[in-house]
DNA sequence: AAATATTGTGTTTAATTTACACAATAAATA
DNA sequence: TATTTATTGTGTAAATTAAACACAATATTT
């Protein structure tokens, strides 16, 4: 969400102490809020924190913050997920700008939304400090601001893209089995998908990287592990795909 | 491009004017920049203006201005399009939003880019006034700020969503051959395109109307006229595609 | 009437996608 | 240590889609 500087977001503030900060006489405030996307017990999850705006006290929101006057709009979108997770070297890419005159109370801020991919088990951590907390994406309703309109976008966009690329696997750990691979794919597009097509796809592909490994801890047959051959990938992607609609 | 509010673009602006107008203390100025397509004998084209900024002078631009306290992100990019090309009703989508620090030299403005695609017949009227010119898109290069990247990003945009979608027709007449129609593929993808299995595929869609007319003027054997049927499309159209990357 | 330029049409082959079932393996348990 | 359990790993046939390719029909111009 917007405008928390401090790390306690209990001091709530209230409208008029927002509209001072956002609204200089005439100029649009310029926000980033940032849909962090995770996959945990096979569910795919977005993480929230609650808002500081007593407009909204209860509500879950986005992360986001006002962009710095000398911040390049990609660095803040950096910055707030470095504050919030712990983490720097994430997927990150901009989805949307959201620039209603009245999407938020305390007066005209445009947002940039931004859509991250986290391997949620790097980032433990830093959870419990925050008001934050991992949702299941089936069960987000109701959030502050219009952002449940952009977190509606980003999970289409993800949707799509992870079709067409793989950012898949900045959500899973670095070894993955075909399984866990399959569970993620199910997830985000929330299909079933037919297990021997599904690892005949992969494995055609080739850029699946067979680890010599095994699942460890799994009370079954343990599957075999396989990193992401991203540089094989960069080599070989491809171009034209056709019309088609 | 930015800044201009005058219909005279002529009155070219110093960096000292555009700052203080941009950069009341602190604040982020926010732009909109619009790349409008068109089509014209068998190329895809832009409309592009000359920069109203010394800085700049003679360079060509995108088609901007500031956004408005008041006024809704979208609204501006409309307003752009209508004040520039006299239409109102055109495909219009924003592609990105582009927010270096550095990217503007009268200060900080973060501008949101959009994508229109225009039937340029229907709008030859507006063009003369102004500093208005159609560039052919190959063979734009070198524009001011950073609209060369803004442009370029818009272009490939277009070309994936264009497979995708059934935007095409918005830079065609209302009725169109098929021959246009794979002109206008050919000229958005650069490649070249089977005939016969062009026709095939768009036939097979089944969201073309046939107009029971042909074209006229033509120094050969004239084609039968067609529509793009957009109720029957909404109805029908695709959803999952599947993974491929 | 002949020349020209483009439209309109179908088939064969290759590639891709879909649907579908059973043996092998490791872990847990009896 | 034998059995049960849960999941991995694998192949083929049928259906659909994409690609390659050539010639007769038609309107205009000369």
């Amino acid at each position: 969400m917007l405008l928390s500087k401090s790390k306690n977001s209990k001091n709530i503030k209230t409208l008029e102490a927002i509209r001072s900060e956002v609204e200089n006489i005439n100029h649009i405030g310029l926000s980033v809020d940032c849909v962090i996307f995770g996959f945990d017990e096979n569910k795919l999850k977005v993480l929230l924190m609650r808002s500081d705006l007593r407009k909204y006290q209860g509500k879950w929101s986005l992360l986001g913050d006002l962009v710095k006057p000398h911040e390049d709009l990609d660095a803040s979108a950096y910055r707030i997920l470095k504050q919030r997770t712990g983490l720097d070297d994430v997927y990150l890419e901009q989805v949307h700008t959201f620039g209603k005159t009245n999407r938020h109370p305390g007066g005209r801020v445009v947002t940039v939304a931004y859509c991250s991919l986290i391997n949620i088990q790097h980032h433990k951590i830093k959870i419990l400090d925050n008001e934050l907390h991992w949702h299941d994406v089936t069960s987000v309703n109701d959030l502050a601001f219009d952002h449940k309109r952009i977190f509606d976008l980003s999970l289409q966009r993800l949707q799509k893209r992870v079709q067409e690329h793989p950012l898949g696997f900045s959500l899973l750990p670095n070894k993955f089995s075909l399984r866990e691979l399959q569970n993620l794919y199910e997830a985000i597009l929330s299909i079933k998908l037919d297990r021997r097509n599904f690892r005949k796809k992969f494995f055609a592909m080739e850029f699946l990287m067979d680890m010599d490994e095994i699942e460890q801890n799994v009370p079954h047959r343990p599957g075999k592990l396989y990193k992401f051959d991203y540089d094989k990938y960069e080599m070989k992607k491809k171009k034209w795909s056709g019309i088609d609609f």
